[in-house]
DNA sequence: AATGAATGAGGATTCATTCAT
DNA sequence: TATGAATGAATCCTCATTCAT
C-alpha cells in the first residue's frame, strides 16, 4: 500500500535511505549494516525503513532496482549501431563501463560481494542475469569482428570477464590505488580525471592489442 | 593460553572447523555466516569454536592465515630466479595464480569479499598488505622487461589488475562460467582441467600481446 | 470530543469498523488482531480507527455496548411477566439464548474469550456483572418454581452454567459441530434452522427432566 | 538438538518455564503474553525461553504435550470396561472431567481460548481432534444404554457438550462462582472440594434425569 | 580437554498511536 | 473530516560469547 507510493515527500527521503543503505553496504556487506546503521546515517527514526521498504531485504531491492536503472539501455543501442565499427563499439563499452563502475563504486562494490556470496537466491540470479546479457551483447560485437577478419581468434567471454575484472579489481581498494598512483591513503582516485584517463588507456590498450591482428 | 596448544588432536579438528567456514563464508560471508552454523556444518559442539579460536574473528583471521601459507613465498623466488626470462616470469606468475585460484575457489571469493568491504581493518589492511606486495613483485619484473625493451611501455599495477581482476571474474560465478562454457548451472568449471586450460590460454595470450612489441 | 459525534457519514463507517473488528476478534483475539488487520478488512485508513474510537480497547468496548444492546433487556421483562408458568419462563429463556448465540456467534466468541482471561479487568468485570446480573434472573425464576414444588430442588446458577456452557460449547467449533451433524468441515452450522432445533430440543429436554419431579 | 534434550538439569527450569507460561497464558491469552512476561515470571534469562523450546509457539506446543499426557488413556479404558454398566461409566467419565478441570484450570483455560479462535490452525485441529475422539467414545457408550433400553433415546454429541460445557462455564470465572457460592471474590473455589462435590452432583443429577427413563 | 547451559546485547520487524495537513 | 507520514516502544528471536563442570 504505501510501499509504492511516490508521494512527492517521501521521494526524496526514499532516496535519501537509499543512498545511506548503499554506503553502508558497499562498506560492511548487506548482513554487516544493521537497520539501525542505516536509519541513523540517514537521520530518519529506525520503523521509517520498514515503513517505507517494508524489510531490509526489499530496501536492498529497491536499491538495485534505482541505481541499476541508470544503467540500462546502453548496450543494446550500441549493439545495432550501423556507424560504428566493431572495434569502436568495443572502445564505447569499456567507457560505458569505466566510467559507471568509477561513478558509482559503491554499488558496483556492493553487487560484487553479492554477486560472490549464493545466498539471497533471488538477487544473485537477477544479477547474473544480467551479468550473462551484458556477455551475449558483448560476444556477439567480438564474433562479428572475427568472422570479418578484423578480430584475432579469441575467446570472447573470456575478454569481457578481463574488461570488467580489471575495473572491479580497482574497485576493490582505494588503498592499493593510491600506493600506485603515488597518492596519500585517504585519496579518492575514482573521482580523479587522470586516474579514470589511466585506467581507460590501460584497457583499451590491452584489449585493442588482443583484438587486432599485428 | 588454549589458543595455541596443538595437540595431536585438535590441530585434525581445528582443520575441520576452518574447512567448514571457509566454505560458509564464501557462500554467506563473514557476517552472514554463524558460529552456530559452522558448529553444525563441522558437526563439533558450538563452544568448541570459541574454545580453539577464541572468537568469531579470530577464526577468520586464522583461516587466512592457514590458507595464506600455501601460497607464500614462490612469488619472491621467481623474481630473483636468474634462469629465467620476464615474460617466462610473467607466465609463471599466470599459472601460478590461475591454478590457485581455481584450486581454493572459496577462500579467494572470501578475500575478495573482504577486501572489497572496510570492515574489520585490520584484516582488510593485512590483505591489502599482500596484494601490495605481490603488486610490487609484478611491477619489477615488468619494469626490468620494459627496461630491456623486450616489453612495451605498459602500466604494471593495472596489467597486474587485469590478471588477477580477470580470474576473480571467473569466480564470480560459476553459472555464468556454465553458460558460456555450455555446461549446466550445477557443474563446477573450477575443477576442470579443460576450462582451467582454456582459462590459462586468455589470459596469456592477451597479456603476451600487450606486453610484446609486435 | 470527536469521539461521540455521531454525524450520519461516520456511522456507517463506524459499524461497518465495528464488524469488521468483531469478526476479526472472534477469529484471532483481541490482541491477536491488530489495527492493522481491521483498517484492510473494513477497507478503511489506519488512522480512522483511532480517528473514530480513540484507542483499539476502546474500540473493542464499542464493539461490546454495540452487540450488548441487541439483547438486553428481554430477559428483566420476562422474569416478571405474570402470564408465563416457571416452565414456560425457562423454556423462553433456552430460546433466547440459544438464538441470541447462534445468531452471534462471532461476537460470543469474543465475549467467551475476553471472560476466559483477566486482562482488561474492567471489560472483563462488567461481562461478569451482565452475567451476575442475568444468573440471578434466573435463579429467582428457578426458586419461584422451587417454593411452588413445580420444580425439584436444584441448584439454580449451576443450571444456568449447564444451558449457556452447552450454547457455547457448540460455538467452540463448527468442525465438531459437522462431524456430527453429518455435514462437511465449512458447512456453517450456525444458520441452519435444523441444528438450531435440535439443540433447543436437547437443552429442553435436558433441563426439562432436571427441573421436574417425575 | 537441545531442544529435546532432557538432561537432568534441564527439567525443571523446563516444567518451571512451563507452569510459568500455562499461568500467563490462561491469565492474558497467547499473544497477549509475551517472551519477557514468561522470562520473568520464571525468573530465568529472556534467551532462556528460545534456548529450551525454540520459540514461543513450540513452548506453547510443549505444554499442551506435557499437560495433555496427564489424562490420555483414562477414557479408552473406560469404554472397553466390562465391569461398569453404562450409567456407571458415564458416572466415570463426568468424575474424570470434573476432577481435571478443576486441578488444571489455568490449561483447560488456555485450550477453551485457543478452541475459540481459529489461528495456529495445526494447534486448533489437534485440540479438536481429541475433542472429536472424546466425543466419539463418550456416544458409544450413550448408544449401547439406549440399544439396551437403559437410556433414553437423546442426542449423545450434545449430551457430552452439557456435561463438558458446564464445566468450562464454571471454570469462565471465579468471581461468578464465588458470587453463588457466598464466598469472597478472591477466594479459589476450585481447590475447594466442597464446591467441586456441588458441581459434581449437579451434573450427574441432570444427566441421570435425562438419560434414565423415569 | 571439552561441553551443555546460560546470558546480555543486538538483530529485524510490527505495534498502537500521534501529528501535520 | 480525514489521512499519509511518522515514531517510540515493544515484539520475537538470534547472536557471539562465557562459565561451571
Amino acid at each position: 500500500m504505501h510501499l509504492n507510493t511516490t508521494s512527492p515527500m517521501s521521494v526524496d527521503k526514499k532516496d535519501h535511505i537509499i543512498n545511506a543503505a548503499m554506503e553502508l553496504f558497499a562498506e560492511k556487506g548487506f548482513e554487516g549494516t544493521s537497520i539501525r546503521d542505516i536509519a541513523a546515517k540517514a537521520d530518519v527514526n529506525l520503523a521509517m525503513v520498514n515503513y517505507y521498504f517494508g524489510s531490509k531485504e526489499k530496501l536492498f531491492e529497491a536499491m538495485v532496482e534505482q541505481k541499476a536503472t541508470f544503467m540500462r539501455g546502453q548496450l543494446e543501442a550500441l549493439e545495432s549501431d550501423k556507424e560504428l565499427t566493431e572495434l569502436e563499439k568495443v572502445d564505447r563499452i569499456i567507457e560505458a563501463y569505466v566510467d559507471r563502475f568509477l561513478s558509482n563504486p559503491g554499488f558496483h562494490k556492493v553487487i560484487q560481494q553479492e554477486m560472490l556470496k549464493s545466498q539471497r537466491e533471488e538477487m544473485h540470479q537477477k544479477a547474473i542475469n544480467i551479468f550473462i546479457k551484458n556477455t551475449q551483447n558483448f560476444n556477439s560485437i567480438i564474433e562479428k569482428g572475427i568472422k570479418k577478419k578484423v578480430f584475432k581468434k579469441v575467446d570472447p567471454p573470456l575478454v569481457f570477464a578481463s574488461i570488467i575484472g580489471t575495473i572491479n579489481q580497482v574497485l576493490v581498494s582505494k588503498k592499493v590505488c593510491n600506493v600506485f598512483a603515488g597518492k596519500d591513503p585517504c585519496y579518492d582516485p575514482y573521482t580523479d580525471e587522470h586516474f579514470k584517463k589511466r585506467l581507460l588507456t590501460h584497457i583499451k590498450q590491452m584489449i585493442h592489442s588482443h583484438l587486432l591482428n599485428q
